[in-house]
DNA sequence: CTGAAAGCGCTTACAG
DNA sequence: CTGAAAGCGCTTACAG
C-alpha cells in the first residue's frame, strides 16, 4: 500500500523493478488515477492557484496566458474567476460582496496561493481573514500602493513612456497631447503611465503639453478626443493611455476630416490584439503580458517553496517595447495644419501652448 | 461533531438555536473554514467544471464569462486552461500531447465535468479513458459531428447568415463576396455559417457569388482580400466568416483607395470587442457568447443533477442577432465603380458573375 | 526493500 | 435532537 502510494508518485528507483511493474500494472488494468483531492487534504496543498483577473481586453488574456503556462511548468493549475459579467467591465468595482463570495469559493477549494487584480486586492484584504493574515500569498498585477503587503508584477511604465517621448521627440514632435483614461485609485498604472510621459517630456525646450481623460464610466470619449484634436495649440502627436483610447483619436480624427499619421501622430499602448489592423496600423507600446503572467507565476511558486523568503514585498517591473507601425510619422512642417478654427474658442482654457 | 458538520452546511432548522449559535460561534472564533476537497473525497463532487477553451478574442471571453457566471449560481467553481500559449492562437490543434497532459491534470482533482473548445473534443476522447467512457459529462462548443456524444452548444449559424443576406438584399445588393477564415475539419461552425449565407443567397435572382479563404496559417488574409474587391465583377458587399476577416476588407479597400460602404459594404460577424471602435463602425452579427456559455453552464449542471438524463446528445442553438452599423449601405447605383481595371485578370478564373 | 497502523478533516449512516 | 463509529482514498512515519 506505502509502496504502492510511492511508486506511483514515481519513486520508481527505490524499489525492485519487479514491484514497480506489478505495481504499475495493476494501476492501470484497474484504471486508476491518482486523486488529487486526498493529496490536499494531507499534505494542505492542491496545486491550485487562485487568479482573480477579468480577461478585460487581449491584454489580460495574455497575462492570464503567462500564469497558466508559467503554473503548468510546476503542475499547478489557475482558478481564475472573476465577479461581475465581462458585459460591463471594467466597471465592478462595486462587486465587492460577490468578490468576497468568489474569494470565499476559492479559499474553500484551499488554492495554495492566490493572483489578484488591483481593485480586488486592497478590497477583499478587509473581508477575508487568509489575505489579512498573509496565510496565503497573494500577487498582485498592475498595481502600487505603499499600504500593500503582497508581491506585485507590474509594466516598468516610466521606461516605456520614455521610449514613447524620445520617439515622438526625434521624429520632431513639439506640441503634444496625452488622452488618459479614467484614473480610478484602483488605477495606479495610470498614473505612473501618465506621469512616465511628463516626465520624459520635463525640461525639453520647445514643448507644449495638453491633457484630457474620460469621465468615470468612459461615456465622453469621443468628446474629450474630438476637443484634444481642436483648437490654436493643437498637438501634433497625441499618446494615448491605452489602445482604446487610441482609437477614440482615430474617430476623432476621421470625423475632423484629419489624417493620420499626415495631420496627427498617435501611440497607444498595450498593442491590443487589434491594433496592428487599424487603419493605418497603430504605432503603440508592447506590454509583455505573458511575461507578466509568467512572472506572477515565478513569485507564487517561489513563496510556496521557500525559495523566495522574508516579508519584505518583492516588486517586479517588466520593460516594454515600442513597436513602431504606420500612426506616427514627423509633424508637418508647412503651414499650420488648423481647418476648424471656429472651434478654437472651445479649448481656450487649456493650457497654454509655448509654440504660439 | 456530525451535528456540527450539518450545521456548517446549512441544516440549521433541525436543530436547536443553542445547538446552532454555539457552532457557529465556535467555528467563527477558530477561524473556521469548509474544507471542499474533504467533501469532494467523501461525496466524489467536488462542484469543479474543467473549462478547455483558449480565450482566442472576445466571443470566447464572453462565452467564458458565461460560463463563469452559469456555474456561479449552483456554487461551481470553472478552472480554465488550454494548451500552447495565447500568443500562437489559434494554431495549437498540434498540440495534442500537452492537450492530453492538461485533461489528465484536470481529472486528477476530479472536475465533475468538462466544457471543451472543438478542436480538443475528439482529440482527446482517444487518450483520456473517462471522456470515452462518458463517466464525466462533457459540453463541446461550436462543433457538430455525427460521431460526437457529448452535449453540444453553438450558434445558430442558418438563422444569423439568413439575417444578413436578407440585410443586403434589402439595401439592393446582388453581387456578393464572402472572405472565410481557413476551415479545418475542427471549424465546422465556419462551414456551416458559409453554407448559411449561400443557403439564403440560393435562388434569389440576379445574384452573383464569389468567395475566397484564408490559408491554413492566415498568413494570406491581405491579397486574398484585395483580390476579392478587385476584378470585372467585384462584389458590392462583402461577408466575412468573422470580424477578423471584416478588417482585412477594411485594409485592402484602403490600400485601393475604395471607401466603405460607399464602394462596398461589408458585414463581420461575432462583434468582437473592436468591432464598434471600426472606421465606419462595422455591421456585424452580435453573437451571444455570454449565452453560450451560460447554456454550457447548464447543461453540465443538467446532466449533474440528472435534470437531463438519458443517453441522447443534446445540441443547443442559440440565435443571434444583426447590428446594423455603418459599414453597409445601398450599392452605387451610377456607374460600374471600378478603379483598377488593369488588374482585373488576375482574378479571370474567379466564378462567373451573372450581373455582367 | 516492503508491509501494518495511524491519521488528514471531514461525511454518512446508525444508535441513543 | 445529539453523540460515538466507520469510512472516503490516500500519505506519512514506523516497524519488520
Amino acid at each position: 500500500m506505502a509502496a504502492a502510494s510511492r511508486i506511483l508518485r514515481g519513486d520508481t528507483n527505490e524499489f525492485s523493478v519487479a514491484t514497480c511493474d506489478r505495481v504499475l500494472a495493476a494501476a492501470s488494468s484497474l484504471g486508476w488515477r491518482r486523486n488529487l483531492l486526498v493529496r490536499g487534504v494531507q499534505t494542505g496543498r492542491t496545486q491550485t492557484i487562485g487568479v482573480v483577473v477579468p480577461p478585460y481586453d487581449s491584454f489580460w488574456v495574455g497575462l492570464l496566458s503567462g500564469v497558466n503556462s508559467g503554473l503548468a511548468r510546476a503542475d499547478y493549475l489557475p482558478i481564475n474567476v472573476w465577479p461581475g459579467d465581462t458585459d460591463n467591465m471594467p466597471y465592478f468595482e462595486s462587486d465587492e460582496e460577490e468578490g468576497v463570495r468568489l474569494m470565499n469559493r476559492l479559499l474553500d477549494r484551499r488554492v495554495d496561493g492566490l493572483i489578484l487584480w488591483p481593485p480586488f486586492a486592497l478590497a477583499y484584504a478587509k473581508h477575508v481573514a487568509e489575505l489579512h493574515d498573509q496565510t496565503v500569498p497573494v500577487v498582485v498585477i498592475d498595481y502600487h500602493a505603499d499600504a500593500l503587503r503582497s508581491d506585485t508584477v507590474a509594466t516598468n511604465e516610466t521606461q516605456a513612456m520614455r521610449t514613447v517621448a524620445e520617439h515622438l521627440l526625434a521624429l520632431g514632435h513639439r506640441r503634444f497631447g496625452y488622452i488618459g483614461c479614467r484614473e480610478t485609485s484602483a488605477q495606479t498604472w495610470a498614473l505612473e503611465r501618465r506621469r512616465g510621459f511628463e516626465i520624459a517630456l520635463d525640461g525639453v525646450p520647445g514643448v507644449s503639453y495638453r491633457r484630457c481623460k474620460l469621465n468615470r464610466r468612459g461615456s465622453n470619449g469621443l468628446d474629450v478626443a474630438t476637443r484634444l484634436l481642436q483648437g490654436g495649440s493643437a498637438p501634433t502627436a497625441v499618446v494615448a493611455a491605452t489602445d482604446h483610447e487610441a482609437v477614440l483619436i482615430y474617430q476623432a480624427a476621421a470625423a475632423l476630416g484629419m489624417k493620420i499619421p499626415d495631420d496627427v501622430s498617435v501611440v497607444g499602448f498595450a498593442d491590443l490584439d487589434f491594433a496592428a489592423g487599424m487603419i493605418p496600423p497603430l504605432t503603440t507600446v508592447r506590454q509583455r503580458a505573458s511575461e507578466l503572467g509568467r512572472q506572477a507565476a515565478s513569485l507564487i511558486l517561489g513563496r510556496l517553496d521557500g525559495s523566495i523568503a522574508g516579508s519584505s514585498r518583492h516588486d517586479v517591473r517588466v520593460d516594454a517595447e515600442l513597436v513602431q507601425r504606420r500612426s506616427t510619422a514627423p509633424p508637418r512642417s508647412d503651414q499650420p495644419r488648423q481647418r476648424r478654427a471656429a472651434n478654437s474658442s472651445r479649448i481656450r482654457r487649456q493650457r497654454r501652448s509655448s509654440s504660439e
